[in-house]
DNA sequence: GAGTTGCTTCTTTTT
DNA sequence: GAAGCAACTC
């Protein structure tokens, strides 16, 4: 028998994690151990003799599946733990799609686009079209086209539009590229098992029992997906949700999916989870309160036995600095070097947009208060992982035109812009991929002789590398390190950097790139560099795990801290125009903003605040802000109002006078 | 062909 | 207040 523990669960939780078969609708609001049960349901499954490698598991975050992994592995045996599906809708598309893409009229070495990826092939071909009449929109092009391949069209209606006709060359060129972007890892799928009944029952006999996480998150398209995996007559499918925390609509998801659960699979068993194990009742009963106003809501009461806590309070401060110097002052008097002692991942600090991460970061740099960014923009967006990740592509997609051009222009080798244009209009016209074309210069009218060395010269290079990667058991972290070394990467790279420290961190980013490149070719030689690849360019995280280890303070936004909890939680910038975005208010979503905020709130466990200020910097320029007016709905028992000022104007207790004199000797002494 | 400068434009949230 | 882009110089 595992080691999972029944007994620990409540009733509601139990009925759930030890339901038999069927399918069944787990209604689990915020911090009502729902994880918990999926984990214990696994470990009752395959106490039960459930084969483990038929069971699927489906997140929807990385995050959450890497937590899921960790508590799995941690009740059932690690061979068993081994053989369970557990990944992201992503990542399982793509397994099904490395294994069937023939069948589908793609290569199985097909690469994976990300959104700038994505971009820049929609303003490749925006400019192609360049109708004057009415000129497009990259950006808005871009949304239409991944909002309809989520609606489940794989072409558009009509190519008579300057936008049809955008989406229908955009897909082709894809195609050419052999690449498909991440709606279409979704879309190709359901195309696969939808279309192709062998490659569908073959997986359909694989999964016998079908788990979905955030089941009010996923799309159309996604919810067609497990259909086609789960099959019609009453499959083992269980899904668990909130409706009060869908706030991924605007990704196309459709909260319905969880709400018309009973449609799609008649008659399923319906548990709702209403205890709260996380928070205090105080900030529950607020949070109750605000999510009250949404109108369309399956309705559920959640409630703790936690009577005890602080009350959730509202502060004002005069403007974004303050809000951030007055969250560090409270932090530290409350940190590790602080009277009470407790550790940085203590506090959380939540924001509606990245860009207001930045506020915080600098205040707490200048404490030398330690603390991680979740999310945003980071190691996958630095112009040397873009470079080394783009060799890596083009060397295994040889069809990748969009790697190789960034290939060919870092470092620079005599093939400009000019000659470049060139050879990709001899592509169009030939059906063929760029490095074909500059192979065989034949199709390409090269006026200067300096111009056809440095094509000759790069393609018999390249060629060479191409060659030995395909020699089975190369060490293709090693080739590629020999091919930045000789190719002058590093050269061009240390070039290109301002100061020393910067060109040795770039170049320390590479090498660590490139070790782990190593180290998961080891660990995986199945999946190979490929896998590597995929993983990088769906979890965008490599440095997350290393983030993840570091103690700090936790900056984050109100999305990414979904499935999150922080004893001590600073909501900030609720402000009219950025709580409930200016731009959600145009497109009348401020229900799916309430949410948001409602899934702000319940990330606390024990001490909530919330702030707002008069004015902020915004665009660069100040400007001046009302209130959210959420805020008025939050009003009510268990809500404090104030200002920042005034706390700061309040006589320090005992303790903390304490703790600001150590702190001030400390410094003194020199940290 | 490569690199630099100064101009513009906007910014939600994420797989 | 940054990031992309066009025009400019070497």
């Amino acid at each position: 028998m595992s080691g999972f523990r029944l007994f620990d669960l409540n009733p509601e939780q139990f009925r759930a994690a030890t339901h038999p078969d069927g399918p069944m609708l787990i209604l689990a609001g915020a911090g009502t151990g729902k994880t918990r049960v999926l984990t214990a349901r696994i470990a009752w499954l395959v106490s039960q003799g459930v084969e483990p490698s038929s069971i699927l598991a489906v997140t929807f975050t990385n995050k959450a599946a890497k937590e899921m992994r960790e508590r799995v592995a941690a009740t059932v045996n690690s061979e068993q733990a081994k053989q369970i599906t557990l990944s992201t809708f992503h990542a399982l598309c793509v397994r099904l799609l490395r294994k069937h893409a023939h069948l589908l009229g793609y290569k199985e070495n097909f690469s994976i686009f990300d959104e700038g990826d994505q971009m820049g092939l929609v303003k490749k071909i925006a400019a192609r079209i360049h109708d004057k009449q009415d000129p497009i929109d990259p950006n808005l092009a871009r949304n239409i086209i991944s909002k309809a391949k989520n609606l489940g069209m794989s072409e558009p209606e009509t190519t008579d539009t300057a936008l049809g006709s955008l989406f229908s060359k955009y897909q082709n060129e894809l195609r050419t590229l052999n690449a498909m972007d991440f709606d279409d890892l979704l879309l190709q799928a359901r195309t696969l098992l939808r279309d192709h009944p062998e490659a569908r029952d073959e997986w359909r006999s694989r999964y016998r029992h079908i788990m979905v996480d955030e089941f009010q998150d996923t799309n159309k398209l996604q919810l067609e997906l497990v259909s086609l995996l789960a099959g019609e007559e009453r499959p083992n499918i269980c899904v668990v949700g909130d409706d009060d925390q869908s706030i991924y609509g605007w990704r196309g998801a459709e909260s319905a999916n969880l709400l018309e659960f009973e449609r799609h699979f008649p008659d399923p068993e319906v548990i709702k989870l209403e205890q709260n194990y996380r928070s205090t009742d105080i900030i529950l009963s607020v949070a109750n309160r605000l999510i009250r106003n949404n109108s369309k809501r399956r309705g559920k009461n959640l409630w703790s036995d936690r009577k005890e806590g602080d009350p959730v309070r509202i502060l004002l401060a005069s403007d974004d600095k303050a809000e951030a110097e007055f969250i560090a002052d409270e932090i530290q008097a409350a940190g590790p070097q602080s009277a009470k002692a407790r550790p940085w991942t203590d506090f959380a600090i939540l924001y509606r947009m990245n860009a207001q991460s930045r506020q915080f970061e600098e205040v707490l740099r200048e404490r030398r208060i330690p603390y991680r960014v979740v999310g945003g923009k980071s190691f996958f967006d630095r112009r040397e992982v873009k470079d080394v990740v783009a060799y890596l592509g083009a060397l295994l997609n040889p069809d990748d035109d969009n790697a190789l051009l960034r290939v060919l222009a870092n470092p620079p080798r005599g093939i400009g812009s000019a000659t470049l244009q060139l050879a990709t209009e001899a592509g169009a016209k030939n059906r063929k991929s760029l490095l074909a074309i500059l192979n065989d210069p034949e199709h390409l009218a090269v006026s200067s002789s300096r111009t056809r060395i440095a094509i000759q010269r790069f393609t018999e290079d390249w060629g060479t590398y191409r060659i030995q990667l395909q020699t089975p058991g190369t060490d293709i972290s090693g080739l590629l390190r020999g091919l930045l070394e000789e190719c002058g990467y590093y050269e061009d790279l240390k070039k290109s950097c301002k100061t020393e420290a910067e060109s040795d961190g770039r170049q320390e980013n590479v090498h660590e790139l490139l070790n782990a490149l190593a180290g998961y070719c080891q660990r995986h030689p199945r999946e190979g560099a490929r896998g590597f690849l995929d993983g990088l360019t769906l979890e965008q995280e490599r440095e997350e795990e290393k983030a993840e280890e570091r103690e700090g303070v936790t900056l984050i936004t109100l999305h990414a801290a979904k499935g999150l909890e922080f004893p001590d939680v600073w909501l900030v910038g609720a402000e009219n125009g950025v709580l409930p975005h200016e731009r959600s208010k145009a497109e009348g979503t401020v229900e799916e903003e309430r949410r948001l905020l409602y899934v702000g709130i319940t990330r606390a466990r024990h001490r909530l605040t919330i702030t707002h200020c008069s004015t902020r910097r915004k665009f660069g320029s100040v400007s001046s802000c009302i209130p959210s007016p959420f805020l008025l709905e939050l009003q009510g028992e268990g809500v404090e109002t104030g200002s920042v000022e005034e706390i700061l104007s309040q006589p320090l207790s005992e303790e903390e006078s304490e703790d600001a004199f150590a702190r001030m000797k400390a410094m003194l002494r020199g940290e």
